[in-house]
DNA sequence: TTTAGCACTCTCGGCGGGAGAGTGCTAAGC
DNA sequence: GCTTAGCACTCTCCCGCCGAGAGTGCTAAA
């Protein structure tokens, strides 16, 4: 399947090079014909053929049908992203308008999180995914219970990276606005800086010291503590611009589309996907059958982390088509990566309370 | 194109929803065989066909093609609804899994909207649409600033329907925590039983009076407010199940996809229609041509409002191919906004703070 | 008024052939 | 020995054709 021992030489490179070019940007199987013409290298379609060949035994190319021009593999694709692909530079009023959106608008980190996937879908045509971080993992900035009527109350929780969760909680009997205020000044003081995971730990054996003493108003602060941080483990998914993606060639068929719309539906795959797709740091790219989720449909990911200092909150990236525009797209999702995370951090985090 | 004059006869109303009721199960166009067949009438299909011919000829039916069976037409749809169809009792076993998934699980008021939407995809096999209520139509329960670090402010709205809103202000200056306490009561105490319409407008206009008398607590407490209560004025839409929908054999060709995704993803135009529909109170029904958006897919919108008291907050309801099995969905669309009316009601208003 | 019978129409699926595109191979040229 | 022109071959795609099947409309008889 490799070239035998020796590496490609610098017109196998070259050729291939094209085939993959073209072949994103057309999507319809490249003749050898065509990458004489257009081809800068002096060469007739009778030996761009004979080396097309060799590239298809080595395994970078494939022919949909004998007379049919030829298609790269995914070892082309890998191949290419590695060594042969320029990255295209972001023109600066791009990186202008992702500025401007992530930087200006959002109020929370929540919008944060929408406008980013919008914006990797706008910008990429391809889907927009974005992961958002585990509630476990995030460090409390602050916590504040809101009376409402009867024994309603409302729990309010601040993560320093800027994500609030909402929370009604019915408690057994009405508890006045002061001891709230006080319950409130209480946990922010002593539980702000730590995660939400350690802050649960501590909060059940403190529940478990205290029943015994008996202290009645530590007692119902801790109860409520528990159920104001009692939230949903599993992080959070945002897909955007599946639609979008209907007007690709290779969702020409209604079989595809429903087996699409069945992947994105299973956020939890998509996560673990994700995850283990930038496992390491960086831009990472997965193509076809990589993995399972996505070979059936020969749809690649692009995926990057981001998170605030060393810290790595979530994950986001992209889902397409495998025939898809690395050049751009794997920058893209690099710079939306990195501007995430400066956002984040010079939003929402500041000055810790210590 | 009505009967001249004469109403149907007993026989051409029994055999056009015997047409109705096959179609909307099978999906093909009947055929008068069928017709004489399976119904209890016993009619050969050559009278049938007479009756059927009579009925084209009126409008309740259409023929795809001269050698194809009959299939119902927006008129008959309507015919049926009004008067000839049977509205199946929801059993009680989808009764109970209804309200306990509107009454037990949610937290808040958003989480109702997103649990109730995925109960219309889930029991209709529809798309379903529940539009939120405009901020500014809701009625204040409490506000409150939590601090963040530095100059950031976080402010929580509640209405008392039991929707929350945050949003991160930064403040001209770091503002102390006791400070932002009496504002938070402030607030609370002079503005809750209002709209925030209401509330803004008032605000506005205090602050002009205000700004001559130079209180310098007031005016920064009523800059607070006004920042807090500067949210989104569009309702918001939440559309669930556009994927299952692929099912459907009205959506074989992926034009006809890719037109509904574009309708779905015209948000403003949803809400519209679904306003438009539910005026007058009660369930509603748009079948096909009655609306340029849904005509086109010869989609139909099953909607009603909720909304707690006499006030409306918002409207629900599902979208879907005109064929539909409406005996099932009108009677589950109007129970599930009356379910989520009382749910809202009874979870989160109480006893007005007054 | 209903019904049996029959001719007619239209769709759908399969078949075949011609055009077009692209390849692989061979033999000649540099 | 590498490159290239030429040519036969293969495969897809498109179009038109045909027969089967389904359903109708009409007519004539019950």
């Amino acid at each position: 399947m490799q070239p035998t021992n020796q590496p490609l030489t610098p017109r196998d490179r070259d050729i291939l090079k094209d085939v993959i070019v073209t072949y994103i940007l057309t999507a319809e199987p490249v003749s050898s014909r065509s990458v004489a013409k257009h081809g800068q290298l002096g060469l007739s379609a009778a030996t761009i053929r004979n080396v097309m060949a060799d590239l298809e035994e080595w395994g970078f190319l494939a022919q949909p049908h004998t007379s049919a021009g030829r298609v790269p593999t995914r070892a082309a694709y890998h191949l290419f992203i590695r060594t042969m692909m320029e990255t295209r530079v972001i023109p600066a009023r791009e990186r202008r308008y992702i500025e401007e959106n992530l930087k200006g608008v959002p109020a929370d980190a929540d919008q944060l999180m929408e406008v980013t996937s919008h914006l990797l879908s706008e910008l990429t045509n391809q889907v927009g995914v974005v992961v958002t971080p585990t509630w476990g993992d995030t460090v409390l900035k602050a916590v504040d219970f809101v009376p409402l009527s009867g024994r309603k109350v409302l729990c309010v929780v601040v993560s320093t990276s800027g994500f609030v969760e909402n929370k009604v909680i019915e408690t057994d009997e009405a508890v006045p606005r002061e001891e709230l205020l006080r319950t409130s000044n209480y946990l922010t003081e002593n539980f702000a800086g730590q995660t939400l995971r350690e802050i649960r730990d501590r909060l059940l054996r403190r529940m478990a010291e205290e029943r015994a003493q008996m202290d009645r108003w530590l007692t119902k602060t801790l109860e409520l503590a528990r159920r104001g941080f009692d939230l949903d483990p599993k992080p959070g998914v945002r897909v955007e611009g599946t639609s979008g993606l209907l007007n690709q060639p290779e969702l020409a068929d209604l079989g595809r589309v429903r087996r699409m719309f069945e992947t994105f539906a299973d956020k939890a795959r998509l996560v673990t996907l994700l995850n283990q797709c930038v496992r390491g740091g960086g831009v990472r790219v997965l193509i076809g059958e990589d993995s399972d989720l996505t070979s059936e449909l020969d749809f690649s990911v692009v995926a990057t982390p981001y998170g605030v200092g060393d810290r790595t909150l979530g994950t986001l990236g992209i889902f397409g088509p495998s025939r898809m525009e690395y050049q751009k797209i794997i920058p893209l999702v690099d710079f939306l990566g990195e501007t995430l995370s400066r956002a984040l951090a010079e939003s929402f985090s500041g000055p810790e309370t210590k």
